[in-house]
DNA sequence: CCCTGATTCGC
DNA sequence: GCGAATCAGG
């Protein structure tokens, strides 16, 4: 899977919003948290709210790596589960989750990554590892990653983005340009 | 053991 | 540039 334009304005709002690399990658899918992580350390961006403990590295320099491991036979156990989550289901997922907004879909759902598709705002809302997680669904318009109003928010600190011909960054900036305020 | 990010280095 | 392997920790 490579590293598209919308895979890495979703990988860094979500390293932004204090996710996890793997739960990032989750998400994302086809990558793996190591996978995030050498994207966020070329992307530069390494550095956030710390989550776990800075911990230092000094760099030992051990012993040498062989190349490959013959990846040993291991069948899957899928051991059975037998552990009902209590969990306190859907009671109030809105004062919980998402005090922002989802848009609903014509069938009154919300978008997920299942009924995300093209046109449609890729913003993500709420925890990914949440059930209550969702997408903003508003229209996006074809070949836009974010609605107006979040485009705002996912481009915002980069004001200035290369604009090559054909980009679909201009109809992006041109949605900047229009929309002024939204409310959120 | 589960998880976290950090780093190295063959590709 | 990419990411598996590996490390150092919580």
């Amino acid at each position: 899977m490579a590293w598209t334009e919308d895979r890495v304005e979703t990988l860094k709002k979500l390293w932004s919003d204090g996710l996890s690399a793997s739960q990032i990658a989750k998400q994302l899918g086809g990558v793996t948290r190591n996978a995030v992580i050498g994207k966020v350390h070329r992307l530069g961006l390494s550095g956030r709210a710390a989550p776990s403990r800075p911990a230092r590295r000094p760099a030992p320099r051990p012993a040498p790596r062989p190349a490959a491991k013959p990846v040993a036979a291991k069948a899957s156990p899928q051991a059975a589960p037998a552990k009902a989550k209590p969990v306190v289901a859907e009671a109030k997922p809105a004062a919980l989750v998402a005090p922002q907004d989802a848009a609903r879909l014509p069938n009154g759902e919300y978008a997920t990554v299942l009924t995300l598709r093209e046109g449609m705002c890729k913003w993500p809302i709420g925890d990914p590892t949440d059930t209550e997680f969702r997408f903003c669904g508003r229209h996006s318009g074809v070949g836009n990653a974010y609605c107006e109003a979040h485009a705002q928010l996912a481009y915002q600190p980069q004001a200035k983005r290369k604009r090559k011909p054909g980009d679909d960054a201009k109809a992006v900036l041109d949605s900047l340009q229009s929309a002024r305020r939204v409310n959120l």
